[in-house]
DNA sequence: CCAATATAGTTCGATCGTAGGACTACTTCA
DNA sequence: TGAAGTAGTCCTACGATCGAACTATATTGG
């Protein structure tokens, strides 16, 4: 077996989980939610998100964020409503279908979260997200979240 | 600041990586590769690999491997010779065009690494590298390689 | 040996994700 | 108030993706 360089380890693991997040959401009949709509979804606050910031978390460009928010909005997960501080601007917020839509992904999550814990044991598992959390610091763009 | 899911730390380095990684290519020349185009690359051994193999290392179906290595062959960074030991297969191959191209990309992985441990502590580092490879055991569905 | 079945790869057609450029409406600021 | 900036959208184009159907070759049971 090589030695694989640390990024594609992480992309591998990460791969896994997003694909058992995935998977559980369509087994619970979100069949019409895409990966990177959720993606989206993801970074929208309980208040709701302008687009362009939406945009900005999933980084992508503005029409994509468009796009997918079109897509969401016709599927019912989302919709746009005025910005009361600016005219130009519309806030993208979840309906209540999204709402309760998330708690199947959060306890997909937690479940992988306790398989890694229990195959690495507590104490490695904290030292991988102390590194991770680390390592944060100078990858990634949009650290203000 | 949120406590994110071990795995979307996981995306977010990763993505950082990659995004470097691509972008050093592109800097030495390399414009006409895609991303998804060099995953597959990646994935091809020295001697040649069948479509159907790469297709399951990249986890991506049969026809989207098909157009992936039509247009890296087209850019000539791939080329498909009949493989001797089954006449229905055939064997995509690396050019001296993408065998001369992959030592930036090792570069950058190796240079990213090194500011990784930098940031982390040769400790850290290790540990991370433990972790991430355990990890596989449980996430990766293709450990063969 | 051959017919039935399986496999490797391709083609067709459809959909999604992505972004550059140009545009409209609104805001900000000098 | 007019010029410049910003939020979002529309148009257009292309890459990635895959289900379904197809061709050519291989394998296998009788």
């Amino acid at each position: 077996m090589r030695d694989l360089p640390t990024s594609l380890l992480m992309f591998i693991a990460s791969r896994y989980a997003q694909n058992r997040i995935f998977e559980a959401g369509r087994e619970a009949g979100l069949t019409d939610v895409t990966f990177a709509q959720s993606r989206l979804v993801a970074g929208i606050d309980p208040d709701g998100t302008r687009l362009s910031v939406l945009a900005e978390r999933a980084q992508i460009a503005k029409q994509t964020a468009t796009a997918l928010v079109d897509k969401l909005e016709r599927a019912g997960y989302v919709e746009r409503v005025p910005d009361p501080a600016d005219g130009r601007a519309r806030l993208v917020r979840l309906t209540a279908r999204a709402e309760a839509a998330l708690p199947i992904a959060r306890a997909e999550e937690t479940r992988i979260e306790r398989e890694w814990e229990a195959h690495l044991g507590t104490e490695r598992m904290g030292q991988l997200r102390e590194a991770l959390v680390m390592l944060r610091e100078i990858t990634d763009p949009y650290l203000e979240r």
